[in-house]
DNA sequence: TGTACATCAGTGAACGCGCGTTCACTGATGTAC
DNA sequence: TGTACATCAGTGAACGCGCGTTCACTGATGTAC
């Protein structure tokens, strides 16, 4: 059959998505081809139609994933949530229970690592533009250290949200966010090391 | 042929550390039995002789990994290292391109997070161990309080390594370990939250 | 001391299966006349 | 307006390959007599 006009591009993004789901609920490795396909409603062989390889759909669903999360953090920023919201947020027990359509960093950090040139290339772009959004909003440091402190904050919130994954004691899990959150917010409101090491001096 | 006593025994562990190292640098699911087995100087065959499967291999080479990590920190510990030297050396460009014989947190951890409850708890024993361990460095905080905080930093430690690993720009990765000891350091010699919104308060 | 046998860690081929990828084919629709 | 044909997104079987796992077999050594 011959289809709509713009047909092929809606099936393309229906791939991207569900792929993109795939890859964050089971690891990339662990996500097949055919698995995708079926679960996106198509064959095995039409996937070639729109992606020359694996590899290919693996940077395109990255992509993907990161510039949608870039996208609903714009979002809550225009909508006037604070930086303290965007962490509860990110440190929540919805997002918790749900890496499927969570941070990509989140559930795929360490396979990101293991990905070729091309995949760690555009993932390291997304990451910048998501810390720049970052550290727009530390408005009690200067540009440089904004976007240092903004690394560190974002890096803290990956790596609580990995570990409260992790653990199968739920209860044990919702206080690791808690503990992260708390801490994320020390990093958020500290002018400096300096002033943490010796507040009077600063007074 | 019959092999000497302890035979068995020490061949159990080659294969269990060869394991340990192979998860580490290919991930779980990449990591194969007949890739780990070959490595290990072994035929493939041999693997049921001394594990029941592939999820108990798992399993015992994260606790194995594990172990090593703690045993390694109590070593530095005793050797006069203080938080601040742990933390160097965490987010060190040696941790950063050997993750082969690193922590396993940091190569593997949403992976794990998609392991058998056996295994995820095998894990969250580890863990807690590891951030005992630190948080008895914190002098400045009461025992939860610094409980609560080692994990943060922890957290950010293990993010901040996974951020870096990511990334092929490698100027790029080590400026984010130097971002990640800032603000460990800044976690590490902060009393509270309360004195960093307000200095003077508690002087 | 010498010989026959039991032991069992390790070998290597084979099992069914799913992987990523290829390809001959289908068939509804757009286009040409 | 009606008909013949070209288009091409999608189908589904098949490719070689490596996966986790099984199993009949090997053969050096320990043990029994």
């Amino acid at each position: 059959m011959r289809y709509e006009k713009g047909q092929k591009a809606t099936t393309r993004r229906q791939i991207l998505e569900t792929a993109s789901r795939c890859f964050r609920r089971d690891g990339v490795s662990a996500a097949g081809i055919a698995g995708i396909m079926s679960e996106a409603g198509l064959t095995n062989g039409a996937f070639y139609t729109h992606f020359e390889s694996k590899e290919e759909l693996v940077r395109d669903a990255l992509v993907d994933a990161l510039s949608g999360q870039q996208l609903r953090l714009e979002e809550d920023l225009r909508a006037g949530l604070n930086l303290e919201a965007i962490i509860r947020g990110y440190l929540s027990p919805d997002h918790l229970t749900a890496p499927q359509i969570g941070c990509p960093s989140a559930a795929l950090l360490p396979e990101i690592a293991r990905q070729p040139e091309a995949t760690r290339e555009a993932y390291e772009q997304g990451l910048s533009r998501y810390v720049a959004l970052l550290a727009g909003q530390l408005e009690n440091l200067d540009s440089a250290a904004a976007h240092r402190r903004a690394t560190a904050i974002f890096a803290l919130m990956v790596g609580t949200l990995e570990f409260a994954r992790a653990i199968p004691d739920t209860a044990h899990a919702k206080k690791i966010l808690e503990d992260g959150i708390d801490a994320a917010l020390l990093l958020t409101n500290a002018a400096s090391v300096d002033v943490l090491r010796n507040p009077l001096e600063h007074a």
